[in-house]
DNA sequence: TGCACGTGCCATTAATTCATTGCATGTGCC
DNA sequence: GGCACATGCAATGAATTAATGGCACGTGCA
């Protein structure tokens, strides 16, 4: 993933995510390694919950993809690792990319791109 | 401005500035060459009061830069500009910027680094 | 059967952030 | 003096996001 395949919508989503401490831990915990939820959870020393929220928000924007694994004992454990990424940034770049920022994205919403 | 030159908690900030429509046409405009705050305001369709807003913020995690220039007819308008930076974001940069994460930062306050 | 461990999701509340409006100050010009 | 334009800031209300807790479901094992 580059800063110049994203659409302007698509890069303030991707830049926002690890915009977060939590987001930020859990992608360098998982820079380490693959790693299945309820564990990483004990590793960051937060809530299920509240991880699954921010995985879920990191895999939205694609830097975290996941797989079920099941263990020897039959547990399905869902796996997460880093998609591999390098974003750059300078006021170049972010300036071609606010070329199509619509402005719907004033809030933070859709850039659904569906089909 | 370089990722690496800054600890976790300035990049959490740094990063989520750029991640606004708002703020990223600023920086797209500034990037186009120096403007004062009510030119800006009109090229971007938006009140002054907002843009100070960003602007501020902007210049808070030192993505831009201002100073005073006073017109022939007397008016001192403030100029910005962005401060070239280049940041790049990989797994790795944000592993090694998270190690300097503190955990008042999961909220996002201080990071008040004096001097 | 009861316990441990893994996953998933929703509803509720709390906290933050965003944007607007209004007003104050200063300078040049008609 | 009155108008136009530039800056600055604070208070207020609206809206969005963040985090918690609880509950459901499935599997292996004592």
């Amino acid at each position: 993933m580059e800063t110049t395949d994203l659409t302007g919508d698509s890069l303030v989503k991707v830049l926002a995510t690890p915009a977060s401490p939590h987001r930020m831990r859990v992608l360098a915990a998982l820079a380490t390694g693959p790693t299945y939820v309820s564990q990483l959870a004990r590793d960051l020393g937060i809530s299920r919950a509240l991880l699954q929220v921010h995985l879920k928000r990191l895999q939205t924007v694609g830097l975290v993809a996941d797989h079920i694994e099941v263990s020897d004992d039959g547990k399905a454990m869902k796996f997460y690792e880093v998609v591999p990424f390098a974003l750059c940034l300078t006021p170049q770049t972010l300036a071609t990319a606010s070329e199509s920022l619509t402005d719907s994205a004033d809030r933070g919403e859709s850039t659904k791109k569906g089909t």
